[in-house]
DNA sequence: TGTTGACCTTGCCCCTGGGGCAGGGCGGAA
DNA sequence: TTCCGCCCTGCCCCAGGGGCAAGGTCAACA
């Protein structure tokens, strides 16, 4: 008898939640009871609820968040709801993929192997003149963040013929740490050499949140040079630690956030070619 | 200059963290400030301190509650540190790989092939008389279940010896869901012939918390026979899932918790004997 | 010597996914 | 009828911060 009614006590033993959980997933619409009492205010289960209510369980214990457990109780179908869950677990594999490489990177380094692993970085300086940037901001997760490299620097790169062209390579500077939850704001910035051709470029986008205008001042930067396979996890990481490193050493401290320099033809360049310079503005 | 001091925000800047989160850091004794002003409140940090908040970064960076990091920060050297660091990864990875195989396993179901894959299940009923039962109930996470299993069935049946001896085969009660973190309360139970000599027996072990006696009335279970290698997951949420698909078919319903009852010599079994029922009380 | 603006402080409320408890209402059995 | 076991709502708690408000500090510039 799927219509048979049960109290929330005997539904969450037989769905092996809680009666807490069950009330939180009542208020959010993801698992309503078939009859509430009006005058008491008891909830009632039908007993063919419990199927759903197993399913939430299930995917609560994937950790997956009550927003997508709902896509993925409510999918028109089987299929779609595999789907969803498909994408879900996807996202945890990527993001513990991602983690596995810093935690094995990290563990090198506490055990104080990290010089053996990676090889030597030679760090030198470079004095960059003033330049005007146009840049884009936004709060990026790492596992985006290739990608929105690539999309952002091409469209400033586009941008950038009607503000003189490009004078220098592009870069990207991380203003916070850019990682799988805590999306430090990265910036990509391309030097053009009209400024106010870039004001008006920059206006004419409507994105002011997003798309700003910058002067860089003169400055001197330390950097190690690395090649296009070098240009991830964990070997990047090594790198700005040897140029961390390097800077108090030469009697120099770190004077803003680190950035890539882009100097290569991305596409164009092979796995061992050089294509990015790791950097430190020092002074 | 290690010693030169800096504001929240500039430690912040270099440390890749937010100032709250330094704040916050701060509170828990996990990163205190080289100084504090006394007038102001306001926070300095040495630049050498930039290094021990890098590194707190990085393992929040894989989700490491507070407490662990500051196992790892303030282990006595590196060794230590990445020995504790390893010892969290290693639990993650346990954790994902239990999250995996449920995924998997609830993917098959979800695109309506389940019973393709995991074979089929015959279930079949058994009247159990009353019994005296030893018990010891626990909550226990998925990870620890056999060991936790193993140990405390083994305790149990110890003690049997002197409450006149085990009388039917032991089994483990699920009160509720034991998944990777949500430990459901799970009871080892052994049936003995002498209940007064149980209770005497419990009472000596003085650990009235997590032993008890109890009377389980005479029932009906409806159990499906599992090999030794099925007693894994998914395969048994499989079988779980046919005993709970096969009772209403029959006009039963679940009449309490479900239970693996393990009649076999563990030790002495090969991979594809049979060794556990997985039940239901029905009625 | 101000003033200004950037920076810092604490404190409060917010999020998720519940756990735990208090105080009070229901419901069935003796 | 009374008792015990459920059930209700509402409140505070956890991690690990984010965000904002009100107000104190500090350094640079006029």
């Amino acid at each position: 008898m799927d219509d048979e009614l049960l109290t929330i006590g005997a539904f969450a033993a037989r769905a092996r939640l809680s009666a807490k959980a069950l009330r939180l997933y009542d208020r959010l619409g993801l698992l309503p009871p078939a009859h509430v009492d009006e005058v008491s205010g008891y909830r009632y289960y039908r007993v063919g609820q419990v199927e759903r209510a197993r399913l939430v369980a299930r995917l609560r214990q994937l950790d997956m968040p009550l927003a997508r457990v709902a896509e993925v109780v409510e999918a028109p179908d089987g299929a779609a709801a595999a789907d969803r869950l498909t994408a879900y677990w996807a996202d945890v594999e990527a993001r513990v993929a991602g983690q596995r490489t810093l935690a094995e990177y990290l563990r090198g380094r506490l055990s104080g192997r990290s010089s053996e692993m990676y090889g030597k970085f030679v760090v030198e300086t470079v004095d960059v003149p003033e330049q005007v940037l146009i840049t884009e901001t936004r709060h990026v997760l790492a596992g985006e963040l290739p990608a929105w490299i690539g999309a952002s620097l091409g469209r400033l790169e586009e941008g950038a013929r009607e503000c003189g062209g490009i004078t220098a390579a592009p870069f990207v500077v991380y203003h916070s740490d850019v990682s799988e939850e805590s999306d430090g704001p990265a910036e990509a910035c391309v030097p053009v050499a009209d400024e106010a051709a870039a004001r008006a470029w920059v206006e004419r986008q409507g994105r002011a949140r997003e798309m700003k205008v910058r002067v860089e001042p003169a400055q001197r930067l330390a950097y190690t040079r690395i090649s296009k396979a070098q240009v991830a996890h964990p070997q990047i990481l090594a790198a700005f630690e040897a140029v961390e490193e390097w800077i108090p050493k030469q009697g120099l401290w770190q004077a803003g956030p680190c950035r890539e320099v882009y100097f290569a033809d991305w596409d164009a360049a092979g796995a061992e070619d050089p294509a990015c310079d790791v950097a430190f503005p020092v002074r």
